[in-house]
RNA sequence: GGUGUCAUAGCUCAGUUGGUAGAGCAAAGGACUGAAAAUCCUUGUGUCCCCGGUUCGAUUCCUGGUGACACCA
């Protein structure tokens, strides 16, 4: 049986993902399996910093525009769709791209995620309830009765996962932690990991000036548009939360425009330092302005003349033939 | 040129009736299993502008200097 490899390219926000899958997938011939979980909606285009539809047009995308705003969506459904989306595609190819920063969407691809029960919307609903009504004391107290065991674990002052244990005690009848495994899935194809780096005041300075074309892409009309669904999950997103603080008149712009700043580069920095426990990445530096000549590798790879990033396009490539030759 | 006020963390400032200092913001570190761009936790040594004086002891009081600001010429 050949060998299936899943080439996963990661990295902080902003750090330049999007155009070097692009150049990945045309070398490798492989369509770009989307790893973002908020690119995964659609009407979230600027906000997002979505591949553009020139972009779509260059590379077949998969999950990305997928999902109407009010969509339920979740890392254990990501893993499954990606799961099932390769199974097929490595039919007709050996190799396969996705790409993305979502931390969790990523682990739930490459190691699986525990077999847990989806949470109906009315037992979400009761406990929302309770939260409000009794507080968050009540249902620790709750927790400890139910599942002592998570209860020893968890960060008590977390609502969100006192609460999602207690919904799955609640609608299966067995504890939280009993779901909790942590088993390694198999899968019948290799996964090499990328990951690209920055320095930290460059990635910031990308990230700042991100966030202002995203302004005069026109962000505040797009937030504009989807104020009526505000409370979706998909819009618990950094950069919206700022817009609807400008929307509703507490926040001036140029306050939210910080702001946004901050918390992207917040972001960013929660992805370094999940990324950083992973001893499976192998990590590319970037640099600003790289010096010196372009070297364009081996096979059908154009690097665009001029461009800064050719030279680090052929380091991926160097870095990706050399897993392949260990074949 | 004269007078006054100010000079403390990256920034804005508080404070020490003389016993070497703390808020907000910024920043840094971490956790993470169906909401994950979410949610949550931790972190403040800084020539207290410089030289000298008084004092057991000065960032604090005093002389001088430097800089900023305001007002008067």
């Amino acid at each position: 049986m050949k060998h299936k490899t899943l080439i996963v390219l990661l990295g902080p926000t902003a750090v330049g993902k999007t155009e070097l899958a692009l150049q990945l997938a045309e070398y490798l011939a492989s369509p770009i399996l989307n790893a973002d979980s908020r690119q995964l909606y659609r009407d979230l285009p600027i906000g997002t910093a979505a591949p553009t539809p020139e972009q779509l047009a260059r590379v077949k995308h998969y999950f990305v525009g997928t999902l109407a705003i009010t969509d339920y969506y979740s890392a254990a459904r990501y893993e499954a769709d990606v799961l099932a989306l390769t199974e097929e595609l490595f039919k007709t190819h050996d190799t396969l791209l996705l790409s993305g920063g979502s931390m969790m969407y990523i682990n739930a691809v490459c190691r699986g995620i525990d077999d847990i029960p989806t949470i109906e919307p009315e037992t979400r609903e009761l406990l929302h309830q309770r939260l409000n009504d009794e507080g968050l004391e009540a249902l620790k107290g709750e927790l400890r009765l139910l599942d002592p065991d998570y209860y020893a674990q968890v960060d008590l002052k977390n609502t969100q996962r006192i609460l999602h244990a207690l919904e799955v005690c609640y609608q299966t009848g067995h504890p939280f932690s009993s779901f909790r495994t942590a088993t390694h899935k198999q899968h019948p194809f290799r996964i090499v990991k990328i990951g690209l780096r920055r320095d930290r005041a460059d990635l910031f300075a990308r990230i700042n000036s991100r966030v202002d074309q995203m302004v005069a892409d026109g962000l505040l009309e797009e937030a504009r548009a989807l104020l009526p669904y505000r409370h979706e999950n998909a819009l618990n997103t950094v950069g919206y939360k700022e817009m609807f603080q400008v929307l509703d008149g507490t926040w001036e712009l140029p306050f939210a425009i910080e702001r946004m700043k901050k918390n992207t580069r917040v972001y960013a920095k929660k992805q370094m330092t999940w990324f950083s426990r992973d001893p499976d990445i192998h990590w590319i530096d970037l640099i600003p302005s790289p010096e010196g000549p372009l070297t364009v590798p081996e096979g059908p790879l154009t690097v665009p003349e001029g461009s800064p990033e050719g030279p680090l396009i052929s380091e991926i490539i160097e870095q990706f033939t050399h897993y392949k030759q260990q074949l």
